[in-house]
DNA sequence: TACTCAGATGAATCCCACG
DNA sequence: ACGTGGGATTCATCTGAGT
């Protein structure tokens, strides 16, 4: 395991290591505004049949006592609290979490992200191609879980690879519900004797999707509850920077050797579909300058709308003038409008958009860039 | 409207009809213990900005309502344990509880649910196969709403007609994920303008398989956010008795109307659209998020074309980078590809298409479908 | 009638670099 | 910090007019 570390101020940040402890303690021991991203699996110890226990492991007497079950949450509530606060600390103020439950304990997470002024992106479910079924027929099968993708605060600037989850999507854009089946076969780990190594192993694919989405490679990704490392093994995969926490030597033991097993995906197959937002700027007076556009040239829109281009690159048409969104927006009478896409002109014979000239220019910048 | 009362106690309870006022108030004035399925769709509190525009500059029709105004968590928070305190001293001990929410709100019922001693039985998904696309790019779509089902407490013989959900389910299991199209069409009520009559109207078939799976014929349902009464148009077609709770006057109008013009056990309307897609659509991203193709591996066309595979499932060679379609026909120099066919990788030393892997996951969702 | 195609629309916490 | 304005962004389904 490459072990580097980053300064941040006075602390610095271990990198690609899985750190022993309680999660909180250890969260609190790391510098704040450092992490890009948390993925978090918390346990749901509220046990809900046969031996109750806190999450602290102190027992609870009556079972089927409303107010035992009570008791219980306010602990589970606490404990929740602790460690989102801690988590919350260490996040970059452009930060994300991850969390992810089933309906033992989301809603206590969902409610307590909210009161600690997280802001709630999207609730994706994680939908089970091969769940395990009802036995007693008693209730639906249990067929999901449920993640919160949240950043840190309501005006944090969050990544998302929006064209790379479209791509991963055959083209369309991804939904809230993801199919994905559930960690068995080979990539379930087992002790020598064959026993699950850990009992709630999230399948690969799922982190594969939630890193794609919401970090770049480089990228520091924290998991406090880090069991047998499926957080780490796909960070390392993709690129991105890990920092492992698990109090069981066990799990810690199990997660250190897989992810020695790892091999990194070469950087070519890192780099992800970008957004056009992410291209740069073309000022539309540059094609005008240029000659690619001559002053007095007429443009057209597609409803038949005329204007005139102008020498610095505005247009003038009717009683309207500006800039080439300006105008369009004017006379379709819209809030805004894409120029770019809006306004063509005519090259042997055909009405082209103006985007076409645009991107010739992106694509010189692209081979000789300055 | 048949208007019958049920005798329980000193008090009566009023049966198929809408009853004006807050619902806390008007379910305080019923009998306890009296009622055997409420079904809730309370206010979102969405916390909606600005105007939003789809990219063809229309604007959506924002639900920007009075009744969805709350100044804070804390007060919503208290409007929910307000009125879930009042369903629950109405409801049998053996009586259920179904509401349904987005992540702005259903984290904060389901907490509360939870404190005053409800079970959570399921938490159940609606996948809507229709949602509005995220116009802007910025999320993932938000193509799922929540239902919570709880029994009134632990100890409750609540109702489930597991044998007509997996009949309603082609024999298979019903599972905690509902795959339902949102109400559009000639089932959504509009007023004599044309405008939505309520802006959140919910879809019957959701209601009925609600009603099917929880209550049985002559069950008492109620509903405290009626709106335009889809619950009851549901109870009356299924032969259960309906209390409808609801402010505002012009919802109770168009209510009663619609109600009164249902007719009993016309389940034509109510089939759930099946739409079996003769293969469904298996996205390339897929193999690489579930390991069946790397990040990096090369793969190969029929003439000696290689392409190197992407995190995010697209493909990159020499110049051109895009979907395996996409990839296939620019190598070629031709107006469209299968890049299923073309591009094959390498197994045991052989050339094998790519086709294959997608073969085996139409295999693995037709053994278990849904 | 049958089919095509343009238009409308749905519970939505929906931009961001630059001056 | 705050205002300005360039310019990026959509999927499934239903309706209704036209052929």
């Amino acid at each position: 395991m490459t072990t580097k570390t980053k300064k941040k101020g006075a602390a610095t940040l271990p990198l690609n290591e899985i750190l022993a402890g309680d999660c909180v303690e250890v969260m609190n021991s790391l510098p704040e505004n450092s992490v890009d991203l948390i993925f978090a699996d918390p346990p749901y110890n509220l046990q809900l049949r046969g031996d109750l226990h806190r999450p602290d492991n102190s027992k609870v007497d009556a079972v089927d006592d409303h107010w035992d079950q009570f008791d219980s949450f306010k602990a589970y509530d606490k404990f929740t609290r602790a460690w989102l606060a801690a988590a919350r600390r260490i996040l970059k103020p452009n930060g994300a979490i991850w969390v992810i439950g089933s309906y033992h304990n989301v809603f206590r997470m969902g409610a307590e992200l909210q009161n600690q002024g997280f802001w709630i992106l999207n609730d994706v479910v994680w939908r089970k191609s091969n769940p395990m079924p009802n036995f007693r027929g008693k209730r639906l099968t249990n067929a999901h879980e449920t993640m919160i993708w949240a950043s840190k605060q309501e005006a944090s600037k969050y990544t998302f690879n929006y064209e790379a989850l479209k791509a991963l999507n055959d083209g369309v854009q991804m939904r809230s519900d993801w199919v994905i089946p559930i960690c068995n076969g080979h990539e379930r780990l087992k002790d020598d004797a064959g026993n699950k190594a850990h009992p709630t192993q999230k399948p690969e694919a799922l982190l594969h999707r939630v890193m794609v989405a919401a970090t770049n490679p480089g990228d520091v990704v924290l998991d406090p509850f880090f069991g047998t490392g499926t957080t780490g093994a796909v960070a390392k995969m993709l690129g991105r920077e890990f920092i492992g926490i698990e109090r069981e030597e066990a799990y810690r033991e199990v997660a250190k050797k897989r992810i020695d097993n790892v091999r990194k995906f070469d950087k070519e197959a890192l780099t992800v579909s970008q957004s056009k937002r992410a291209q740069p700027r073309v000022p539309f007076g540059q094609l005008v300058e240029r000659g690619m556009l001559r002053p007095g040239e007429v443009l057209t829109s597609p409803r038949g709308k005329v204007a005139k281009v102008r020498a610095d690159g505005t247009l003038v048409s009717d009683d309207v003038k500006g800039s080439i969104h300006q105008v369009g927006a004017a006379l379709e009478g819209a809030p805004s409008c894409n120029g770019w896409t809006y306004w063509m002109f005519k090259r042997d014979g055909k009405n082209v958009p103006i985007d076409l000239l645009r991107q010739q220019i992106r694509a010189e910048m692209a081979e000789r860039p300055n």
